[in-house]
Order: structure tokens, then C-alpha cells, then sequence
DNA sequence: GGGACTAATGCTCAGTTTGAGTATTAGTTG
DNA sequence: CAACTAATACTCAAACTGAGCATTAGTCCC
């Protein structure tokens, strides 16, 4: 039936803008099946894996990328759920899938309805700390979590992935907490996988606090993608790949917060990022809502240097 | 001739073991094409790409793997040179490695004869600052790098890449660096890529300022993983996994040193390794050369933690 | 035109963390 | 016992952080 069984490079690419909302992201898929902008790579036609990337989601969803980077490649056999789509692919093959980050800048809403454009935490609503609809997804998982725990080990990673007991929240760690609620079986894609390999189809979970579940181990890689983007924020200046040419420092403060899921202490974050000279003032004001007009400010010259670091998260209360 | 063309994923593996002189590379290879240990995934054998390395590491050199880690997938059309002793690979196919980072621990004097380890600083000179030999490859590099910055944009990275006026040496831009070098065509790689692409055999450099080159892009894998070490030992403590499991805090030092290509402010380094809280005394003491004993300290069990963070490097003077 | 309201900005202060040294101490060696 | 070599202890000032309180410049509403 099959021959020699072929190895297959898929790329799917985590497309992030920001929108006024917050960070959004870029889908493909039908409804029941979203996922992640997906293409084959062509082992004739592209040279390099980053232009395949920024090939196919834009002729996929007609958005250019600007910063690309490579975010791992994805090569568990069973973790995957063949993708319909593609259509090329027979059961003997093994898809191997490169996951790249790319972030597409601002974007306005005329833009957004132009795309598939999603609020990513529709997928984790447990890493929004911002609302007390994330804290409260957490709360919902916990009594699950802790059922799952039956081992000190488990309770300890558990308390260490979410912040439990002493230890702080890390807003990188989502690749953890997502890892941990798929070995307890509480995403969707657990029991999908399990399924698929026990021959048995399980019941899937109705519950809005684990998060919507997304095609083949797309969601796994974008929580991979996540945890990357909110630890590189803080050493390299990637936060402005993804701000509008010029923002008040709100704004760039309410990004930085969507982006991390946290809540910041608004004096520090202003002292320490006028301080890293990341950022210099236009000499324009902002009127929008309410309140006094805020300064108008752009990247600097020197936060596009290679070396230049990131921004500093100074935490607000409890 | 060839019916189409296949992809075939090659699995490289950077693996660094600590000696009593500092970081060791495990090699393979015949003189004058040595390379990383290197082996094709099998698409149906192999569960994982980790398991895969393991299990050709343990196989090819005899030696077991502790930590291991992805590094990053290179796919680049024309940058890899075909690897000759794999054999079952066509001109026609494109290969696409998959890099791993492991840590073999610490090595003795005998495992370390026992295998092909080289020390890394042999591929890449001009990253030791500790010695006065590592200071005068740069050295010797400048001229031939200054030749080739004819814009001021090279010169703004050549600058930033190295640390030159007023810009500080960042330990972790190894591959900035090597990528620079090879961009102005000063490593041998260069030369062997330019002369299969265009047809025109160029003469091999001879000055040992410029390293020893490796087989197919190599020393690109090795540079990168270099810089991930050098960047991931300050936010995760894998240091103890290249370190035995008792040593003073000047051995510590000594590999931290090693690791990173510079010197730490001595009082410093202890001062905040205690604090820091990821070591422990044991109540032992450590005779060894002159001078006052030492105390043999071990990694805590909290620097098991998931959470962990790494060491911070407190740079010695000028 | 003045008071209420809302954010943006300014400033202060104490507790920590760093960078750089100087000072002691505990073995080894001749 | 003196000389020598590292390991360990301490000190001090400058820089950085976490938390607030205070001031200011617009808008909105009588």
C-alpha cells in the first residue's frame, strides 16, 4: 500500500498583531477546525524555511509579516491530528512541522475584519490575569488540577506551573501550564489524542474555561509561541514590531499588559522605560478620552540597534 | 534521473561535556572532516526527535546524555555541504537538520580519552577573553573585518557584533559574530559555500586565528548553541549539569568562565551564588593546591525546581 | 468661569542589588 | 616560624526597585 514512507515539512506560522484590543492572532481553518496558517514546505521551490513562511500566509490571508522568527520544530509522532486540507498526505507519512513566530504590527479594525483575526486568549483564558474572567477560568481548573495531583510530585509542579502555595506567577511559563493540563486530560486535544490511539472517541469537554482547542497541536505551538514572545519581550525590543509608529506610553504599557497577561505599576513602567532610552518623545500630544493629554513617543534610533535590550515588568500589587 | 525529491531530516548534536579545563565538544569525523556527531531520523523507528538523538549519540561515540535540548532547525538551501560517509542521500534530496544541545556532564581525564572531545575554543578563538591568545585572534581579525565594513551600516554591526568603541563584549552574540565572519568571507566555510555555488575552487585559509572549520554548517549549529548556552546558563541553572556533583565555588567559577569567555569579579560571583540560594554546603572541604581549603558545596534541590532562575555573571574589570 | 473628573506626569523614600575593593584566615612549603 | 596562596569576610557608595503621594492639563457640566 505505501511505499517508503515520506517525511513531510509542515510550517505553521503564529501571526500576531496588535490590535486596540490587545494582541490578536491569525487563523485559517473552517469553524470546528481552526487552526494555525499552514503550508507544506516544497523542498524545490523555497531556499529558506522564512521565506516559505512569509510565502504562504500571505497568499493564504493576504497579510505581509514583518519580524519572523523560528519557534521550534514539532516532531512527536501521535501528538499530531492529521490535517484534513492538505490533502497530499497519506497516513504512512510523518509530518514534521516547523512553528514560526511572526509578528505583523498594528493593525486597525478595517484590517481585522479583513482577516481571521482572533483574541488569543479565547484559547487560554487562564493566562489573562488582567480580568477577573482569568483569574476565575483558573479557579474553575483547580479543583480538576488538584484531583489529577495525586502525587507530591505532580502537586509540585502544578503549584510551581501556576503560581500556587509561595511561588510567583511566571508569565512565560504557558507552554508548562498547557502541558500539565493536557497530561491531566483537561484540553480538548488530550482526549482527541487519546482517542485517535485507543481506538475510542471521548466525549469533548463543553466547558469555556479550558479554552477552545485548535486543529493537530496548533495550540500547543502557540502556547509555545506565547511563552517566547512574553520572556523575549523583556531582553530584546520586540515589543515595537507589534506598537503603532507612535503611542503614548499607556498605550505601550496596555499592549505590554495584553501581551503578559499581568497588570503593571504605571509610574515604574514609565520611569524605567524612559530610562533604557528604548523610546524617544515626537513632540506631539494625544487628546483621545478624558484626562490630560498624553505625550506622543516613537522606538529610538538605538532600540533598533542588534544588541538592545527589552523592557523591564515592574508588577503592580496584588 | 532523480523522480522527486525527498526531504531527509538530519539530527546534529552539539554535546559539551565539562573537563577539568572547561568546556569539551564531542566530535566525529575523520581528520580534516570533522563534524558534530551526526545521524538521520528515521521516520519510522523514532517516536521523538530526543529520543532519536539519545539513542545515535549513545550509539555512535558510547556516551550517555543528561540534559537535552532543541536548538533550532536549519534548513537553508546551499549553507550545508553534503555530508559524504551518510551514504543513502542524492544530490537531489534536501536535507534539513534538526540541532540538539546536550550536557554530558562532567568528564574525567579517562572518558575524556575515551571519546573525540575537542575544546570548543578551538572552532571559535576570538571568543575567549580570558586569555591573551583569545584577545589577539580579535585582533588579528580586525584588519580583514575593517576591510570588508566599507558601509556604515557594516561597520554599526561590526561595532555592536564586537564590542568595539564604547559597546560592551555581549558573551551570548556568538553566532552574530560568526555569521559576520563569514559574511566578510574570513572563515573557511564561506569560502567552500562561494566555491560550490559558483563553481571556483577557492584556496583554504591558513591562519589559526580564523579557527578550525567542521564539515557542512556545523559551526554554524555549534556557534548557535554556543550563544544559547552562554544566554540560557543567567536565566536557568544548567550549569549544574555541566558541573560534577561537588565542587568549591572557584570550580564553579572556573567552568562558568570557561563557558562564558570571560573573568567574574571573584567576591562578587560568591556573594550572589550564595544568596542566590541554588547551592549548598556539604560539610566537606576541599584540600587541593596550595592556599586556604575550599568548601565543597552541591547544587540545592531548589535549583531542581522547575522555576529555577540561573546565575548572574558579575563581570571583572577592565 | 469655576468645580468635578480623569489620566498623565513628577517626585520621594526606603529596601535591595551591584561594582569594587580592602582585610582576614587557614592551609602548605621551605 | 615566615612566606605564600587561595578562600572567605566585610565595607561603602552608586544604581535599581517597589510603593505611594502629589501635581498638572485637558474635558465636561452646570
Amino acid at each position: 500500500m505505501n511505499a517508503t514512507p515520506r517525511v513531510i515539512i509542515g510550517l505553521s506560522a503564529v501571526v500576531v498583531a496588535a490590535s486596540g484590543k490587545g494582541p490578536e492572532l491569525l487563523l485559517s481553518g473552517s469553524p470546528g477546525a481552526i487552526g494555525l496558517p499552514f503550508g507544506s514546505f516544497d523542498p524545490i521551490g523555497h531556499r529558506t524555511f522564512e521565506l516559505a513562511v512569509r510565502d504562504f500566509v500571505t497568499s493564504q490571508t493576504g497579510f505581509a509579516l514583518g519580524y519572523v522568527e523560528q519557534l521550534y520544530t514539532f516532531g512527536d509522532k501521535g501528538r499530531e491530528a492529521p490535517v484534513a486540507d492538505m490533502g497530499q498526505s497519506s497516513d504512512a507519512d510523518r509530518v514534521v512541522s516547523v512553528g514560526y513566530i511572526a509578528l505583523a504590527g498594528s493593525i486597525d479594525e478595517g484590517q481585522r475584519r479583513a482577516g481571521v483575526w482572533a483574541d488569543w486568549y479565547r484559547f487560554f483564558p487562564w493566562e489573562d490575569r488582567r480580568s477577573t474572567a482569568g483569574m476565575r477560568a483558573l479557579d474553575l481548573l483547580m479543583p480538576d488540577l488538584s484531583a489529577w495531583a495525586t502525587t507530591t510530585e505532580r502537586q509540585s509542579r502544578v503549584a510551581m506551573a501556576f503560581g500556587l502555595n509561595g511561588q510567583s506567577w511566571q508569565e512565560s511559563q504557558v507552554l508548562d501550564r498547557f502541558e500539565l493540563l493536557y497530561e491531566a486530560g483537561l484540553v480538548q486535544e488530550a482526549q482527541r489524542d487519546r482517542a485517535k490511539s485507543r481506538g475510542s472517541a471521548a466525549p469533548a469537554a463543553e466547558r469555556a474555561y479550558v479554552g477552545e482547542p485548535l486543529v493537530s497541536d496548533h495550540r500547543r505551538i502557540l502556547a509555545t509561541a506565547m511563552g517566547r514572545l512574553r520572556a523575549k519581550i523583556r531582553y530584546r525590543p520586540i515589543i515595537f514590531d507589534l506598537a503603532p509608529m507612535r503611542f503614548t506610553l499607556s498605550e505601550l504599557q496596555d499592549l505590554v499588559e495584553a501581551l503578559c497577561g499581568v497588570k503593571l505599576h504605571k509610574q515604574n513602567f514609565r520611569r524605567t522605560l524612559e530610562r533604557s532610552g528604548l523610546v524617544e518623545s515626537t513632540g506631539a500630544m494625544h487628546a483621545e478620552t478624558g484626562g490630560r493629554p498624553a505625550m506622543l513617543f516613537t522606538r529610538s534610533a538605538t532600540s533598533r540597534q542588534a544588541g538592545a535590550s527589552g523592557l523591564s515588568l515592574p508588577l503592580a500589587k496584588r
